[in-house]
DNA sequence: CCTGTATCAGACTAATCAGTCTGTTGTATC
DNA sequence: GATACAACAGACTGATTAGTCTGATACAGG
């Protein structure tokens, strides 16, 4: 077996990742990727077919990561063992997670969105598994803490559920507008008194 | 006085913000503004001095579009008499207005804040007015309201309103990941029964 | 040691890009 | 109708772009 590239490709893709993210994916050229991983343009046309091809690879990638964020949240939850409760500890994971950010981070799913270009049919499965894959899981965590308290009238848990995809993007919108990280903790906040006040509050 | 070219300047701007929504700024390459909205060169160079010059000038009519957006919710709210009553037909306002999107209808304050380079001073003064704008309006809605219902340990009311802009900008990007204008309506919906849980049904 | 193949290095190319420049046209004012 | 100037039109340019191509190099198996 010759030369390993793992680690060439590896380096190219979080290089990519890291100036997509600032940038957006048109606005960065695969020579700047090259000079920031000091890499060359025969080692990246060997690893991708065409930049068109690395973001592919490089939405695979986070969403894989992604997921791996949603699971930890959920081995958080784990520890409680009253439904609601494990609700409340789900989000609250994610609140504690949001005191690491800095005003540089990001999200690649806003740079990915925002290009239409981008939005193949194969980005659109991988975006649509992120999404999917947070709905499904926390819906699950709701549905059980509204049959707990006997909830009826309640929003419909997928929507619901939906709504925390929804904070993290939006946030890291205004986020970055404002040049702060706060907001996103503030909104992970707010979203989690929310759900408190509809699954505690009740008369 | 010679020729008027605020048309032009105007079929410039429609153009290019259509363009700029569907594939970014970077994307979007000047000629492609001309092809599509019958102009050239010399058009263009004359009513911006620059590419970048295009995007201020993009920011600073939407950030007004905007804000009259926002005055038309406000308006939909003086309808109501009670406080409570005068935000849930706030958010109301919204939840019929997003029925009228489309699949390609999107922000343009995804495709700015996206990419760092059109974040500079001048941008970010526009989209803190469109941020604080709806922060300070909206936040005055629900003090109102939290004080009709003596709410005390309630979400901060500047996080809550904010939650309220977090949430057209997370849902664009998802409507536009799976393609339908749907999730718009839901997670507006969703977000006025929480807010209704919290302002009425309290013990 | 020899050979084959994955891994790279970097010069090169054709296309596209933002921006310039020269010239023309329309229109209000005198 | 002469003048002045805003409002264009479009050819042109230098820089940048994604992608190609020719080799060099490393490393495993025979």
């Amino acid at each position: 077996m010759p030369k390993d590239g793992k680690p060439t490709r590896e380096r190219l893709l979080e290089t990519a990742e890291r100036l997509v993210q600032r940038n957006g994916f048109a606005a960065t050229s695969v020579d700047a990727i090259l000079a920031e991983s000091n890499s060359s343009k025969g080692a990246f046309f060997h690893h991708f077919a065409s930049k068109r091809a690395l973001a592919s690879a490089l939405v695979e990638r986070y969403v894989d990561a992604d997921l791996n964020m949603l699971r930890a949240g959920l081995d958080a939850a784990e520890a409680e063992a009253d439904p609601v409760a494990k609700v409340l500890a789900f989000l609250g994971f994610y609140e504690e997670w949001s005191g690491d950010l800095t005003a540089e981070s990001s999200c690649l799913y806003i740079a990915v969105i925002s290009e239409r270009d981008l939005l193949d049919d194969e980005t659109a499965t991988q975006l649509e598994r992120a999404i999917l894959g947070w709905r499904t899981a926390v819906a699950d965590l709701l549905r059980k803490a509204y049959a707990a308290r006997g909830l009826i009238d309640a929003p419909d848990p997928d929507d619901l559920a939906d709504q925390l995809f929804v904070i993290f993007e939006g946030s890291y919108l205004v986020c970055r507008a404002l040049g702060s990280p706060e907001p996103m903790r503030k909104q992970l906040r707010v979203f989690r008194q929310l759900v408190e006040s509809l699954l505690t509050d009740r008369r």
